[in-house]
DNA sequence: TTTATCATGTAAATTGTTACATGATTTA
DNA sequence: TAAATCATGTAACAATTTACATGATAAA
């Protein structure tokens, strides 16, 4: 249960359920997502389960806030986790899914539509990693390898963000280009 | 829903839900799984909805398959799930939202076990994605690009996840060091 | 004779998404 | 005055995983 054990890691420092949700917006959307809806029960479990504390915080704009803290066991639990190792395997990237039935579109233009739209979309992502990064030199002296330990872990992985999206646009234009020459050719049988 | 479209891609030939399975453990497990008890239902499912047909097949050394194959309804509804354009943004990685938090270790040694161990998969996983290509290569005559549309576009996922298996075992390799340089520097603020 | 493979499924639990519900404050 | 943001949550549904259940054949 990968959820309970990252939300375990924000809660290093206090955070509502709604400070959660723009972690996950803000810092964590290349590699996880969670909606509010799953957040605020899963809190509330947490905190029967003596992971985390709760306590009440007025707020001059809005409602109350729950803020939540991990406790003693909590952090043992993440702990626990990452010393079981890397979980791998799960992974599931539907877009590679749709690539390789893509010949069921029976037309190599709209493949190629296809492709240009995901690298599109890459070339977006990219924009904004790099923006990221852009805004961590500016704030952070040291940066990348001179910066506190949270820092530099969270660092590791927009630089594993930067390698994957660039290696992503290269394989699309690598693929358009092999799907052209294709098309180009003389017929081939399906 | 994408394992629904994932299972009208590979019914364009008839499978049973064990053939399925089959086909997911061997040339979709870069990047999808699906197992048995969700197969099996969802193949009824569809059946329920006119996107496959199914028929009994008596085998000699096991119980009767049940066979489905795809409908024109269902290639249909492949059809437009692919023009619908990529699926993207709802990956989920485990492992980075676990080097995110690699600092709540606090230990360098143990985070590079951590890093090493991770190394490791990506490497044995690479082996097989190399096993699987020069298998292709000494099959089929024109490969990469002068063979069918079918195994072009299958191809083109191999070579993605070539690519991005081996930009994961560099990123690995830069994780390590970086660490390491850190970890014989002199004490740093948390 | 035990283990693996073939082949089907169901049941229960967990995880995740979409929709709904409320109400205050701030900005356009 | 309408829309966005702050902030909480519940309910219903969908997707996925884990465990259970059966029984034949083939290989070690």
């Amino acid at each position: 249960m990968s959820l309970k054990h990252i939300m375990l890691g924000m809660l290093r420092e206090p955070h509502s359920g709604y400070d959660i949700k723009k972690e996950f917006e803000k810092s964590l959307r290349n590699f996880w997502r969670a909606e509010l809806s799953q957040i605020y029960p899963l809190l509330q479990k947490m905190d029967d389960e003596g992971l985390v504390t709760s306590k009440d915080s007025a707020s001059d704009i809005g409602p109350t806030r729950r803020i939540y803290k991990r406790t003693a066991k909590g952090r043992k639990k993440l702990v626990a986790w990452l010393s079981d190792g890397p979980v791998v395997g799960t992974e599931k990237i539907a877009y590679l899914a749709q690539v390789y039935f893509l010949s069921d579109l029976e037309d190599d233009a709209r493949a190629i539509d296809y492709m240009q739209e995901l690298r599109e979309y890459m070339v977006e992502w990219l924009r904004t990693l790099e923006a990221t990064e852009q805004h961590w030199k500016s704030c952070e002296p040291g940066y990348p390898d001179d910066i506190p330990d949270k820092d530099f872990y969270a660092q590791l992985t927009l630089d594993m963000g930067l390698r994957k999206i660039r290696a992503n646009i290269e394989w699309c234009d690598h693929a358009i280009a092999r799907i052209r020459r294709r098309a180009n050719q003389s017929v081939r049988s399906a």
